[in-house]
DNA sequence: ATGCCCTATTTGAACGATCCAACTAGGCTG
DNA sequence: CAGCCTAGTTGGATCGTTCAAATAGGGCAT
């Protein structure tokens, strides 16, 4: 698989390659880089001689040269990692797929501890990266404006919400994505529809809510909408949910801001002897393994298409400041929005609470 | 922050420094490399200047003249990303937070389609890497053995159980993890502990059941050991749950292979009328989101110390086949395992299920 | 004073590739 | 037939740093 050059002393050069197909190393480069100015018989000459001795091009002397390293910076954070709805890990797994497409690759860095932006001037000052992949935004971020002052690549997953006219982002349309679930909900046969979300304020759950009051509107049901809030805490959403339930006819669905919120409203429908799905629907949100595991419908990110996106937009060349991409989730269907549901979780036969 | 060099044609270089502090360019080299070479005069003048230009060494350079990367490689697999169970996404979080400590950092990289191999010998080729973090062994992994030969230095984070003597791996001791969670059980109260675990056959999951009943003979409980099997599946584990409660008597605790396990016993225990903790205890092990959201006890993979001694393993020099680290899981306590536990998913007034 | 050693520092030469400008053949034009 | 153009190829310089060997300049013993 990788045989050694000439002189067994490390890898196949340029030169190595130049010197056993009888021309110069520019040659060889031109071969590699500009195909067309080299005579064809020369090309599959050169390319014979690049095969047979394994070679590769060095990346540092490359990065060196070209001034430029093809690689970008992605900052992981060590809180949110692995944690419910934590769509970040799959997101960087996406543009670890995508990177060969770009020819480039991604180099993770931990937040500094002293500032925000800190971490991103050192890792650049490097050379090491030529520009970031944000993964998430937050309220008041400083890296949009000082990346753009310093003429540094990149783009943002997730809208940069301060500065609406700022682009170099891609986002999921989670108003859309609430927009289609309302559809699938009333499609199912479900009376009403309400809403369990965060409390007012956060931009994210703000246009979620805006999606389900859009849906809500789009079938003539907006007038007398029943919603309920909640923290991002398992105890709160099933108290929410179950406050939500109070209020609720029958044959109601609840649509909820994200999947913990949903898990809540689960547990406060069965608390209620009521079986979801059957009884009363439950949609998701991140399609994340407990929505999986627990049989939720549940809207999914499109990271895939994301991350296509996102390599798009950090290397679009000029100041053009509109490159965004806005993309549509998707609804995965399971039991929890399924009327003819059956209930395997059910055992067959229920066998009381045995007594000390 | 940064600040340019003398001419604004880029960054500051060595050189930029060594003109302005008056030294030749292998003296600012020496004031970083090798302090101890440099008098002291000379070394605060030369850090003088390299803080007032903002100079940080070209990492390209750096990499092309010393023949080394400073990076290592870790693969990322996109079938189980989010997976539940799947640490690798916080022992990557990990790596890249320890990584500074050993002035080193993390490139990311997809497996090749055509080959298990292809992948690792591309980017390693490039100069790219000097080195890989495996996340995960598989069964017959051919990637030790081929690494071991090519002499490039690796880790792999769980033990590479085809060859007991080879070395260079970090784990996590599911054994002793077991023997924890059985002693804590029975500390709790409860009379006696089943297991649920996957099927015969996986050496992790045979090591785990292995500590269970480690853990029975340790409190002289091994006359009677009961246990069920499920693959890694809700429904599957639901089902075994129930099976498992049917012969066990009040009072017991299960114990489970993995996070989901434990969520099929949750809800089988649900199913007949019991609550998870007060009647019932129930141990996972991961502790994933899912864990801390249902208030599941779990075993928690220490990640931070792992990714330190990953470090420490792939920096090691020599051929000492016998770098290992084997690391003892902590406990978390929930609600799943405490008997006076108050309930707060239960809601204060039961209703009737609305017939339509 | 001469030789010698030791320390601090400097100079030359890589590392492996690409950019740039220059060079060589040819064929084509006027 | 001189001159021009173009395709194909080449050598020199360069990116920014570190390695290896050479130099300068004391201090100390002979």
């Amino acid at each position: 698989m990788a045989s050694g050059p000439e002189q067994s002393r490390g890898r196949a050069t340029i030169v190595d390659v130049a010197t056993a197909a009888g021309v110069s190393r520019q040659t060889v480069s031109n071969a590699l880089n500009y195909p067309q100015r080299v005579a064809p018989a020369t090309l599959v000459r050169v390319h014979r001689e690049i095969e047979r001795l394994g070679f590769t091009p060095n990346a540092a002397a490359q990065q060196l040269r070209r001034r430029k390293a093809s690689a970008y910076g992605f900052e992981v954070n060590p809180s949110g990692a692995g944690k419910m709805g934590h769509i970040l890990d799959g997101f960087l797994v996406e543009l670890t797929v995508a990177a060969p497409d770009h020819s480039c690759h991604l180099v993770t860095f931990a937040p500094d501890l002293t500032s925000l932006l800190a971490g991103y001037d050192q890792i650049l000052s490097t050379g090491l990266v030529d520009g970031f992949v944000l993964g998430d935004t937050r309220h008041d971020d400083p890296r949009p404006a000082w990346l753009l002052q310093n003429d540094v690549p990149f783009v943002t997953f997730g809208r940069i919400w301060d500065e609406p006219h700022m682009g170099r982002w891609v986002d999921v349309d989670g108003r859309a994505g609430m927009e289609l679930a309302v559809e699938h909900l009333l499609g199912q046969g479900y009376a009403s529809v309400a809403y369990l979300g965060w409390p007012d304020g956060s931009p994210v759950g703000d246009d979620r809510r805006r999606g389900w009051l859009a849906g809500l509107a789009d079938a003539g049901l907006a007038d007398d909408p029943i919603a309920e809030e909640a923290v991002q805490d398992l105890a709160a959403a099933t108290a929410a949910a179950d406050r939500l339930l109070a209020r609720l006819g029958p044959d109601s669905a609840i649509l909820c801001a994200s999947d913990l919120l949903a898990l809540g409203a689960l547990r406060a429908v069965r608390n209620r002897g009521l079986e979801p799905g059957r009884d009363i629907g439950v949609v998701g949100f991140d399609d994340s393994d407990v929505a999986e595991a627990l049989q939720l419908s549940s809207l999914r990110q499109p990271l895939q298409q994301a991350a296509a996106e996102a390599w798009r937009i950090v290397h679009a060349k000029g100041t053009d400041l509109s490159l965004t991409a806005l993309l549509a989730p998707t609804l995965t269907v399971r039991e929890s929005t399924s009327r003819a549901g059956d209930t395997p979780a059910r055992p067959p036969t229920p066998v009381p609470r045995p007594t000390p």
